[in-house]
DNA sequence: GATGAATGAGGATTCATTCAT
DNA sequence: AATGAATGAATCCTCATTCAT
């Protein structure tokens, strides 16, 4: 007589076993997709990967399409999570600044099929979608507005446009971290943080040739 | 000496036309493999564009493939170009630099297309091909280590090493112009390249920030 | 000699609500198949139409073909069951098949997804099975051979080939079925039927045209 | 120096050959539709029977439907111009109608395969198209509203709405041709011809019952 | 030199059917 | 008894490439 009693006839939806077989198929997509390209993958691949059928991964994505956009979205909600992860519990502004430079190239040193997802992403459906990746940034980089005014405002950072800064920063962020993908480089990421942050810190002239640049 | 007396009875191979072929089937197959991708162009899309029959491209290239190589090198030769044009006469480093990236920063808004076919070929034939960008980027790169060491020398650049400033500008040059590409930026390419020369330059911080930072 | 006597133990298997569930799903199959096509009808339309899942419909129909084929023959049956109602009764045969006349054109206006059946069984199932609708017209026009004999004998009919007779009513019956079907007619079947019944009881020319035809 | 010589460069094309081809294609596909249905029919079938690729019917059809579609246009094409040469040259309408009688059914026991198509049609295409047969059908018909008028101010045919004939005779027609299809009739057509026609022209009734029914 | 014709090798997607729960 | 899960077998259509004219 309990409500139990009365669950609907049938194999329950296992609920459990549906979202776990989501992830697994996107695992094994995130990499055949970043291995081979989006167009020149068969689902096939992916379905040997994981020993199942073509037919199968059907029942949980309705096209290639909109498989390969979750695997995208997936890739960009993981980077979310490492970077905000970094930045906890960390309260000075540029600190905050630095960590945040360490993630990023953290995270996809260690996810390279991520970058190559979503650069094809911008290749295979340039015009059907907005650019996933580059929503995201636009999210991220908002806070960060306020906090280098802040920053200006107590004078440890340069009076210059606020903008200038978030023009800049993530498009070298975004350089280096696809040139890495691209060429094979063996530099660590840490330091190549480092390097990033130094120059961005302090640019690369001298106080001299500053001052008489300024002069000049 | 002259050639016109060395010439062959019957009619000559004329050579000019061909390579005039060649040059507007890169053209047109530039433009639509940017605008398609690599692997969702029809050949055919390409010979309809010139009025020329399908089979008439395999005449002057072998494959798809290198047809779509040859049209990356095509771009990358002419980014060459366009960069060396812009240094000529410029004899002070920093001004040289300075130029390079306004030029680099220009090329790229004024051939977004080969901003599309950079990425395609790494996207479509990783395994098979050095990306011809990146060759190139490593043969540009060199000149300025030599530059940048004079520069350190008079006192007009920090004393960092020199590789420091060579990983972290290109990867921002590059990032910035893709970046460029994906969103639709409305900020003149000029004001960019400013934006990029100061905080290269200058760093964000400010003097008393700085101090503290080398003092702690 | 009672079934109820004869009960074995246990829940007993429950013939109705079996021959019930296999009605509906009959019901929802005929016209899903009518509306798509065989080809055409996923078995989960029909399932969705029931909220059933597709595995129970194998429960009560073997295959996709039998339960198609069980829909056209429930179809034919109805039909014959609407005929026989429609003589009741009515003993001079002209005015029973009057009345045939008229209920045969009202069954298939009120039902027009059994037309539908009974052609795509013919388009599917061309070799593998007699036509339901064509194995039941034979039986059905076999007593009349008897009553036209009849009405022959008594002087009401012309003295021609029975068989004239029940060769061409039967066709002309089913060409205006099928085509009120499939072209939309407006015309009530009640005005279509007593022009079916004038023309063929006193054909279309006058009687000094047949005249003269009998002695030309 | 001639305007021939300045034909276009290349292969010129081949409309012969191609019309050809798609007429083989047609017939081909005609009989390959009709054995097997539009659904279960693979192009392959088609071009086996062609000795051809399945590419190549491509080239000639944009898909499987337009082959399909143009195949049914060609058969009622094909009736047309049949009915319309059996017609020619008999100025006497019961006489002409007696000859398009014989016409059409010979036709179709000529060519069993569009009977198939035009049924196939409606089965496929119920809602994408209007069916080509009724379509056609209605074009036929027109003429002889006139000239049965005709017929009845002669005196010639019963004073009845012209409507009553040609509601009855052509479904009465196309029933006959359908039955003739699904089931075996052994019985020449010219017979079966005949048959209709008596049948039209005096109706089942005699005399005597005709007068009581009138007096009735 | 250039074109029309032809095709083989795929690849995305669908669906009847089976089976474990 | 009923359902969710899984899949093998099809089948349409595409396109790089070749070849005859």
């Amino acid at each position: 007589m309990k409500q139990a009693l009365k669950r609907r006839p049938g194999r329950p939806k296992d609920e459990d076993l549906c979202s776990r077989r989501r992830e697994q198929i996107l695992d094994a997509a995130s990499h055949v997709f970043a291995a081979n390209s989006y167009r020149n993958t068969d689902l096939q691949f992916i379905a040997d990967r994981l020993e199942l059928s073509k037919a199968s991964i059907y029942r949980y994505f309705d096209s290639k399409e909109k498989l390969f956009l979750a695997a995208v979205d997936r890739g960009v909600a993981r980077l979310d999570e490492h970077i905000s992860a970094s930045e906890a519990g960390e309260t000075d502004p540029l600190k905050r600044l630095t960590r945040v430079v360490y993630a990023y190239l953290a995270f996809f040193r260690a996810n390279p099929h991520i970058v190559e997802l979503l650069i094809q992403e911008r290749v295979e459906f340039k015009d059907r979608k907005e650019p996933s990746y580059f929503v995201h940034r636009e999210q991220c980089v908002e806070p960060w507005r306020e906090a280098f005014r802040g920053l200006i405002a107590e004078g440890r950072v340069r009076r210059i446009p606020v903008d200038r800064i978030l023009g800049v920063l993530p498009d070298l962020l975004y350089g280096t971290m696809v040139t890495n993908h691209f060429v094979d480089r063996r530099r660590p990421h840490e330091e190549q943080a480092r390097d990033i942050v130094d120059i961005l810190f302090h640019g690369i002239l001298t106080s001299p040739e500053k001052a008489q640049r300024g002069a000049g």
